[in-house]
DNA sequence: AGACTATTATATGCATAGTTATATATAGTC
DNA sequence: GACTATATATAACTATGCATATAATAGTCT
């Protein structure tokens, strides 16, 4: 009945609950996490590289640091070669925090993907990243023609 | 490399972004064009019903729908045997908005399918469709456990 | 080299969209 | 008629965007 379109929204806000009613539980907001996740990744970057890795606009990171900093979660250091920057750090809590996390966002896939077998999760992998090529393509060449 | 859950948020959020830049074209947002086709469909529905379309709060709807009458998308007619409650329903200009997005949509979903053959857009459906269950399952059970 | 210009990194202002907590008015029930 | 439930709304918050400002850096041109 539904389109693919509907049912993928539908899931992926599915997912994004799930993922907030964990996360709240620890006392941090989805996007907060997922911040936090990233920074873990690429420690020592600046506010416009995270945004890059997060794919959204550097004034939105801006302001989850603010947020983030004032609950002790991630430090600004200046930047010693370019004063403009700042370069950004987890705090020791936020390792701690992401240590309790971690196991949360296992179990939580793992539900997901309950009763979907090895090849066919391969499968559903496969196709989605097919979409997403299919979407970063089309963006791509409008940013090309008009952006 | 990344996980059905990354994968699933990110190409959820590129299709978001791809309707984000259409539905701007012809002047609504995205919300606001998911809230327009739901209304087609359910005209008449109050503002709670609504909602539960949506998958939204009731404030929400209530802010969305302040935001349509004033831009004379949505009109608030009261029920005739309730007072505390309001009908919905589109006007004329939404009906025209919505011909103008409707055929955008079938174009963004047809692009983002694009080298997928049926029967593996038909696998990716039922895939979704089980995760997506999945997830619903056991929401339902966290709220009836502490909810 | 110095001055002007362009680019970059961050931030402010204003808007939409979503949440939780709470208030208000109306309906329903015992 | 008092109590409870329901429909909507207000308040305060997070998250996101666009447009724009500010400050610092990089590049260019005489």
């Amino acid at each position: 009945m539904d389109n693919i379109g509907s049912i993928l929204a539908d899931t992926s806000r599915m997912m994004r609950r799930s993922f907030d009613a964990r996360a709240r539980s620890i006392g941090v907001t989805r996007p907060q996490w997922q911040v936090l996740v990233t920074l873990r990744r690429f420690e020592g970057v600046n506010q416009g590289g995270l945004a890059e890795q997060l794919d959204v606009e550097p004034i939105t990171v801006c302001r989850m640091v603010d947020r983030l900093q004032e609950a002790e979660l991630v430090e600004r250091r200046p930047d010693a070669t370019d004063r403009r920057s700042w370069r950004l750090y987890l705090t020791p809590r936020a390792h701690q925090l992401l240590e309790q996390l971690r196991p949360m966002a296992e179990t939580m896939i793992e539900e997901a993907l309950e009763g979907i077998d090895p090849q066919e999760r391969e499968t559903l992998n496969r196709l989605l990243e097919q979409v997403r090529e299919n979407l970063a393509r089309r963006q791509a060449e409008a940013v090309a023609a008009h952006g």
